[in-house]
RNA sequence: GGGUAAUUAGCUCAGUUGGUUUAGAGCGCUGCCUUGACAGGGCAGAGGUCACAGGUUCGAAUCCUGUAUUACCCA
């Protein structure tokens, strides 16, 4: 088998996704395992894949895998968003571009339309996760508006209308312009903008020659004013209460009223009210029995009701507005000002607030449940500390405005005919109704006039737990088996728009949670921390960077630096660093390739390596794996990867393999060894699989002959053995003593290669660590010593070192630079009084001895022991120097 | 205005119910190494009074209070 340079992910990696998916490895039906479920969050059915995308698919797919090798049952259900709006914007702007107006078109012209966009870029970016490996059940690939989904809606719409949880009421909502449709309070991005604050001279309607002055940042609405309000204790104005000014321009006399809503200290203190254009207006609108006075066709142009500037958008209207108050001298001054600006999130549009009748869902009853099973652990949240932030949204939830004024949806089905509502399953279903209501038996189908609107897009989004295993249907078999899934893994950002409804859904009509826990990923941003975001330019395009590195190379990048809900600040350095991991195991392999196993006898001194060796790694082995088993069910993911990245490169490359590597000119391993160094590297091969999937996959298939089917994808996470801690010790020791004498060659200028002796003073310790088996061998092995020997003599010419609480000898031929190693020694030797004397401190404290835990005393008796001999040597060394 | 979190090496972050020899990792940095699996590499090294001020404790990066700064969420 001939294996090429470098690891050459390219090839590899379409080669095995292929293979996987064609042995059905992602397909799972229901058995007598556990179930491992996982929904994905549906991205936008026109989306393309992007970082963040990534980063959470990549989580998924390792949580997935592991469940795989685990013995579990694992499903992974993939799907697409419908993205009412974005779908719609994008849509629209598409006929417009070929020349079609959107108002040209008929309700079903226009969804034929958005159905073949659909079906021309829907899809796409499920292609693309399969680059990155992501072992989705492709079979049971959904969408929030094909048949099963949205009946589910239908029905759950139905549900709640009949429970009394719907209600359609007037009331100022947040309204895209654009898009010409309602917006929920999630859906509007406020932002700090740069505007004016304008100050305006309303003049009193008796004629006296007063006036007062309001300050606004929307004069344009100016022409809905119905009053002006001040707080009843402001002194400035409580002569006017009660009288009446005339708003300029369309000079129509309203009212001074007294609330106590009025910030005094804003502006002028004196507020302008316009009921039909600001929330807080309405509310005290209501409370004063005001005119609302809505001045905006859906558009945001002006209508008759504005009495002037007819037709012209809001914004050229403020400033003819501005002008006009200008010319009349009512416009006192302008300033600068920075507000808090909203905007649509979908179509960037300035939000206006405007009074309309819209369905809303009484949210109160639903949240309960909801937020008790979260403060309860019930779900666990990761990290907890979203807990915080759910609850405070839940106890204060809001009803949920559902109607949207767009064609691409799930239309409601409510059935109108005059003043009253049928909602139902089906149009028959509701004319059914309003015979019953009526008693008018005549009635048709075309008598009853179906609602236009169409539902929000979280209203089918929330379902998705149930409704992608058809949980509303008649066969009950996958929801019974899969529900509830296990993880969700998604953003923190749509915690109210996504996770709290999806759990206030799965109480509601499964009475059980939709997940067992919830995974927050953070954002990910460049490495200035600002949003990766088209507009800025600073978000790589994820195929490519695919095709740079790798999609391990890519994952481990992702993976790498991204704790539970911190922000992933990438780097074109992170997948980097996860190609050249994949690059350095590609050469392990490469190097056990060129080896071939001997039943011959080897040396003593060989087998004596080697079994300290592998008694080593065996060891250290179950020491990682075990804590990546508990690191697992933390979900610290970024530190399990890292810990087995550091393991690989370190203990199995660096220490493992150099250690059992045949002497130059050689290449034949003793058999066990061999061996057993394949099933090390197998072991490593499954446990990084779930993080690396592909060049796991690779070199499992190198390692040895398989069989089909004996993939690494498939196979079982080892079984972890026990851990022999004074074997994993000792090792430390000797990696101290090999480090330390590579040190001192290189402070000495002595070559790495140049073979020197090495002298233990003789101590009862030193006798038992330098006669255990292996270690001789190992120091002369891979410090490149001529021998290793016990004295009690102190020997001339010598550099002396310590490990631990032994002393060391480095013979050398060439001359020492004095200097420099009494420099070294006395540094270390200070070293070693501070840590002693901080000891001492503690331990001469009568009341640690008496207070704290024996174990405790016990191990600071045990290292001042170790430090007060260090310094003993350390000093013997130096006096020892000055001859 | 209300809330949540954060502040540890040049950068990004770990640090698990307070005790792991005087705090760890990755990247970056410095020096040495190149026909031997790997320069997408090897070996070694430097670098931190854990934001600040108090307190609790035998003992604090870790717990408490306050201050400062930052980020995010909600209004």
């Amino acid at each position: 088998m001939s294996v090429s340079k470098n690891y050459n992910p390219s090839e590899i990696e379409d080669k095995w996704y292929r293979h996987w998916e064609e042995s059905g490895y992602f397909h799972s039906t229901p058995d007598d395992r556990d179930a491992y479920s996982i929904v994905i969050p549906p991205p936008n059915v026109t989306g393309i894949l992007h970082m963040g995308h990534m980063l959470n698919n990549t989580i998924q797919d390792i949580l997935i895998r592991k469940a795989r090798l685990d013995g579990k049952n694992a499903c992974w259900v993939p799907g697409t968003d419908h993205a009412s709006i974005a779908t719609e914007a994008k849509v629209v702007r598409m006929l417009r571009e070929k020349g079609i107006k959107k108002s040209d078109l008929t309700r079903e012209e226009f969804l034929k339309h958005a159905w073949e966009w659909t079906e021309e870029y829907g899809g796409i970016i499920l292609q693309q996760l399969r680059k990155l490996g992501a072992s989705c059940d492709w079979e049971r690939t959904a969408f929030t508006m094909d048949e099963v989904r949205s009946k589910s809606v239908i029905k759950v719409f139905v549900d709640l209308f009949n429970k009394g949880k719907l209600y359609r009421k007037k009331r100022i909502v947040n309204w895209d312009p654009e898009a010409k449709t309602v917006l929920s309070n999630e859906e509007v991005l406020y932002h700090e903008e740069q505007g004016h604050l304008y100050h305006v001279r309303y003049d009193l309607a008796d004629g006296s020659g007063e006036s007062v002055i309001i300050a606004t940042t929307r004069p344009e609405t100016i022409l809905g004013d119905t009053a002006i309000a001040v707080h009843p204790k402001d002194e400035r104005y409580v002569s006017l209460v009660g009288k009446r000014v005339i708003v300029p321009l369309i000079r129509r006399e309203v009212p001074i009223i007294a609330d106590e809503y009025v910030d005094r200290e804003f502006g002028t203190g004196a507020l302008k009210i316009t009921p039909a254009h600001d929330p807080n207006d309405f509310e005290i609108g209501q409370k004063h029995a005001l005119e609302t006075i809505d001045i905006f066709h859906e558009d945001a142009t002006l209508n008759e009701d504005a009495g002037m500037f007819v037709g012209m958008d809001r914004f050229a209207a403020r400033k003819a507005v501005v002008e006009a108050l200008e010319q009349a001298g009512l416009l006192v001054k302008v300033e600068e000002y920075t507000h808090s600006v909203g905007r649509s999130e979908r179509t960037n549009a300035v939000v206006e607030p405007r009074l309309s009748l819209q369905w809303y869902v009484d949210m109160k009853s639903l949240a309960e449940p909801a937020l008790k099973s979260v403060m309860e652990e019930d779900i666990r949240f990761v990290p907890p500390s979203y807990r915080n932030t759910y609850r405070h949204w839940m106890e204060n939830i809001r009803d949920w405005c559902i109607s949207r004024q767009l064609w691409w949806g799930h239309r409601i089905p409510a059935w109108y005919l005059g003043e009253e509502v049928f909602v139902a399953e089906t149009a028959e279903e509701a004319l059914r109704q309003a015979k019953d209501k009526t008693g008018n038996t005549s009635l048709t189908i075309s008598d009853l006039k179906q609602e236009e609107d169409v539902l929000d897009t979280w209203f089918s989004s929330w379902l998705w737990p149930i409704s992608v295993f058809d949980g509303f249907g008649a066969d009950k078999t996958d929801i019974q088996y899969y529900y509830p899934t296990s993880v969700l893994v998604t953003g923190w950002d749509i915690i109210f728009l996504w996770v709290a409804r999806m759990i206030m859904a799965g109480y509601e009509w499964m009475g059980d949670k939709p997940f067992q826990d919830v995974y927050f990923t953070g954002m990910v941003r460049d490495k200035k921390r600002r949003k990766m975001s088209k507009s800025l330019g600073n978000s790589p395009d994820a195929l490519q960077l695919i095709s740079d590195y790798g999609a391990d190379g890519v994952r481990f990048g992702m993976l790498s630096c991204s704790p539970a809900g911190g922000d992933l600040l990438f780097d074109e350095k992170l997948p980097g660093q996860g190609r050249n991991f994949c690059n350095k195991m590609w050469n392990a392999l490469k190097l056990i390739m060129m080896w071939t196993p001997s039943q011959e006898p080897v040396t003593e001194d060989v087998q004596a390596v080697n079994s300290l060796a592998i008694g080593w790694f065996e060891s250290r082995k179950n020491e990682v794996f075990l804590r990546v088993q508990q690191q697992f069910e933390e979900y610290r993911l970024s530190e399990a990867l890292m810990d087995l990245y550091s393991f690989i490169w370190n203990d199995f490359c660096s220490w493992y393999l150099e250690m059992i590597k045949p002497q130059y000119g050689t290449n034949t391993v003793e058999r066990t060894t061999y061996e057993t160094t394949i099933r090390f590297f197998e072991e490593l091969m499954t446990v990084l699989h779930p993080f690396m999937p592909f060049v796991t996959e690779e070199i499992w298939h190198k390692l040895r002959p398989r069989e089909a089917g004996d993939d690494c994808m498939k196979s079982s996470y080892p079984v972890i053995g026990s851990v022999d801690k004074t074997s994993i010790e000792r090792f430390e020791q000797i990696k101290d003593i090999i480090t330390k004498i590579r040190d001192l060659r290189n402070k000495n200028g002595i070559k790495q290669r140049e073979p020197l002796a090495l002298i233990a003073e003789l101590t009862p310790s030193a006798e038992v660590l330098l006669m255990s088996r292996g270690v001789k061998e190992t120091l002369i092995k891979r410090s490149a010593l001529k021998e290793v020997t016990l004295s009690e003599q102190v020997p001339s010419h010598a550099i002396a070192f310590v490990s631990g609480t032994e002393k060391f000898y480095l013979i050398s031929d060439q001359k020492i630079d004095t200097e420099g190693e009494k420099k070294r020694l006395e540094a270390e030797l200070e070293y070693a009084r501070g840590f002693v004397r901080s000891i001492e401190k503690k331990l001469s404290n009568e009341r640690f001895v008496q207070n704290a835990p024996a174990p405790v005393v016990e191990k600071e008796r045990k290292k001042l022991a170790d430090g007060q001999e260090r310094v003993r040597i350390l000093t013997e060394s130096i006096e020892q120097l000055n001859g």
